[in-house]
DNA sequence: ATGGTAGCAAGGCTA
């Protein structure tokens, strides 16, 4: 089972794009961030028409996460648990079934920035409700996954420039303490073997040259359960998407699970 | 110190 997770910045805009890298790359699953559309106007039909199940959990303009999947989907949980009152759409939940289930949970983690401040406050309080749930999950001693855009720079290594990323939300001490800890859990970055070389990164900003400078960072993940990663045959990032026409500022980033 | 680009949606916010 493959299964990607690609931060498509508009799913409207991206339309094109994303139907041809389905086509394309065929993913099983993918996890979307950054739909940017409602439940009602994110383009169900096309994507059905492409052979996928599609579950959303979106939201008007900003945000929005959404699941597609040749296999059903089944047991979906829209939002992360632990406050009624958070309106923002960045977490869906969902089990895929193939020779054995498979959890499936897709996460777009608050940006933070500008740090200190409200916008901050609240990416820390969203990591700690995270981290209740992936515990929750863990305990079930099943496969699952955890993917998607954490907004976090786990270490320097996964940076071209860390230096210039100090200040930033994406890589202060607490946002890494805290992804630190949902490791910590018993979870296993599934990209992190890869970064032993130089260079894997799966954003470029869309300013400043980023991408023709290669000045990218890795804060997409995947955060496999112990029962996950015994299943994970490979992992990585499919980087000549940033080169293509009208591309997201993501990647997608790739796992491939013997199941 | 600032601005640089992009999407949504129709002005400013978010990233």
């Amino acid at each position: 089972m493959k299964i990607a997770t690609f931060n498509i910045n508009g799913v409207k805009a991206r339309l094109d794009t994303l139907c041809g890298w389905l086509r394309d790359a065929a993913p099983d699953v993918a996890l979307l961030q950054e739909i940017k559309s409602t439940d009602e106007t994110f383009p169900r039909e096309q994507l059905e028409d492409l052979g996928y199940t599609v579950e959303t959990h979106g939201q008007k303009g900003f945000n929005g996460v959404a699941i597609l999947s040749k296999l059903p989907l089944e047991d979906v949980v829209r939002g992360l648990p632990g406050d009624e009152d958070d309106a923002q759409a960045r977490y869906i939940e969902a089990t895929v079934t193939g020779t054995r289930s498979v959890r499936v949970c897709g996460i777009y983690l608050p940006n933070g920035n500008p740090a200190p401040g409200p916008k901050y406050e609240y990416k820390l309080a969203w990591l700690d409700r995270l981290e209740v749930r992936m515990r929750d999950v863990l305990r079930l001693e099943e496969p699952a996954v955890f993917s998607g855009d954490y907004n976090v720079i786990p270490q320097d290594e996964d940076a071209a420039r860390p230096e210039a990323w100090r200040e930033d939300a994406l890589a202060l001490p607490q946002s890494r303490a805290a992804f630190r800890r949902l490791l910590a859990l018993g979870f296993t970055d599934a990209l992190r073997a890869e970064t032993q070389r130089p260079g894997l990164y799966t954003f470029w900003d869309y300013q400043a040259g980023a991408w023709d400078r290669d000045l990218g960072i890795r804060i997409d993940h995947h955060l496999l359960t112990p029962q996950a990663a015994d299943l994970a045959r490979s992992a990585w990032v499919e980087k000549d998407i940033r080169g293509r026409e009208k591309p997201s500022d993501h990647v997608p980033v790739w796992i491939e699970l013997d199941v």
